[in-house]
DNA sequence: CGTTTTTGACCGGCGC
DNA sequence: GCGCCGGTCAAAAACG
């Protein structure tokens, strides 16, 4: 489909577009971003891709700063042939069905466009050097690049919605509150503000594997699943979880396949946790079942393809390999708040990590990890009251 | 036994 | 006001 390149925030938001159904279609043209950062769509996974041209260069002051100043060089330093993306974009997207419902044909018409742009410009009082505001500097006329197999990257958003509903024009960046209303979405008030991210990554299995769940990639939070609800449109069924690492924690998250690319998971994260992520997988006692197969498949075998990936809290996902990772955060416009206990990625214990390696079976023995404990903190920068909160929640703090 | 998963019911927001 | 839909609850079953 066409996109048109003006520094669009559907592109920035989404890499791509929002087709009728709400799933994510390629943009079908790459973009220049800057100087250090591209933007181009990946062809095998039918999903467009950041990724990074140079190997450090953002200061992000906003919501990805830790991935930014604190992921970057773990990743790059790990030998994979290809950069890894940690940029970050504030938006205030909401969720998959946010795209479909507000944007149906996303993609973003250009009434929408400018708009959104001129909010964009408008509202940001700042200068960020995260990816929102380098996306702003797209070049219509970049060359197309392409992604070799290899490539690791993240894309990382963070922004808070105030309603699932809330058009995915009405953005905001953690740093500079940048607010973009859409016109079809004056009712953006469905739902009370809250965090949300949307990740996408390559589904660990079959999309028809498992009929009545999704094999969800696991990551260092105890996730409880809750329900799981039809969604109308999608063969597919939508998987709700809540953490379980700490009682209170109002951590969330989605997770649903892409309807075009059933090999996509859609993980939509909302709220945060109040708590620094386990020191172990099963913070709780029998938290956390190993994946069962249950009944009808083999899950145990359809995860270990699954590169690895870790989450932070709020799902910024860091794939290794040779899948992308879309993650979109969802900032908070009213609250404004950054995530604890990032836990993006590890080191790895030596080189060569196989591919099919259980990444995370191993983190489990791992007690205490530097980055994290650098990511946490890092991540809290500049917020007081959080970092005061973190260093009373942070067991490593 | 403690925890998670499953799944139908319930609730509330939104559009008509 | 009604129905649709998404999100959550909660009881039962399953798991380790």
């Amino acid at each position: 489909m066409e996109n048109n390149f003006h520094g669009d925030l559907g592109d920035i938001f989404r890499p791509g577009s929002v087709n009728n159904s709400g799933d994510i279609d390629p943009p079908g043209v790459s973009v220049s971003v800057s100087d250090h950062w591209q933007y181009f769509d990946h062809q095998d996974n039918q999903e467009p891709q950041m990724i990074q041209k140079s190997t450090r260069l953002i200061h992000d002051e906003g919501f990805g700063q830790p991935f930014t100043s604190l992921l970057v060089d773990p990743f790059v330093h790990e030998g994979t042939s290809t950069p890894c993306f940690f940029g970050t974009t504030t938006t205030t997207t909401t969720s998959l069905d946010d795209f479909e419902q507000s944007t149906p044909s996303l993609g973003f018409d250009h009434h929408h466009q400018h708009h959104h742009d001129h909010k964009i410009m408008n509202n940001n009082n700042h200068t960020h050097n995260n990816i929102f505001s380098k996306m702003l500097q797209i070049s219509p006329n970049a060359a197309k690049s392409t992604l070799s197999s290899n490539n690791e990257m993240i894309t990382s958003s963070s922004s808070n919605s105030s309603a699932p509903k809330r058009s995915l024009l009405e953005a905001s960046t953690t740093s500079s509150t940048l607010q973009i209303s859409s016109p079809r979405n004056p009712a953006i008030k469905r739902r009370k503000s809250q965090a949300k991210k949307v990740v996408c990554i390559p589904a660990p299995a079959p999309a028809n594997s498992r009929p009545t769940g999704e094999v969800v990639p696991s990551d260092l939070w105890a996730w409880r699943k809750y329900g799981q609800k039809p969604i109308k449109g999608s063969p597919y069924p939508r998987g709700y979880y809540r953490c379980s690492s700490s009682k209170g924690c109002s951590a969330r998250k989605q997770v649903e396949r892409s309807r075009t690319d059933p090999n996509m998971l859609v993980i939509t994260y909302t709220s945060e946790h109040n708590h620094p992520w386990p020191t172990q997988r099963n913070a709780l006692a029998g938290s956390t079942r190993t994946p069962q197969p249950p009944k009808t498949t083999t899950i145990a075998n359809e995860q270990t393809p699954q590169k690895e990936t870790t989450e932070d809290d709020q799902g910024s996902t860091i794939m290794r390999g040779t899948n992308c990772v879309q993650v979109k955060d969802e900032l908070q416009t009213l609250e404004p708040s950054f995530p604890q206990g990032y836990r993006p990625e590890l080191p790895e214990h030596g080189s060569g990590m196989q591919p099919d390696h259980d990444f995370f079976s191993s983190l489990g023995e791992i007690e205490v990890d530097p980055i994290s404990m650098l990511l946490n903190q890092g991540f809290l920068g500049g917020d007081e009251e959080e970092d005061n909160y973190n260093k009373d929640l942070d067991p490593f703090g």
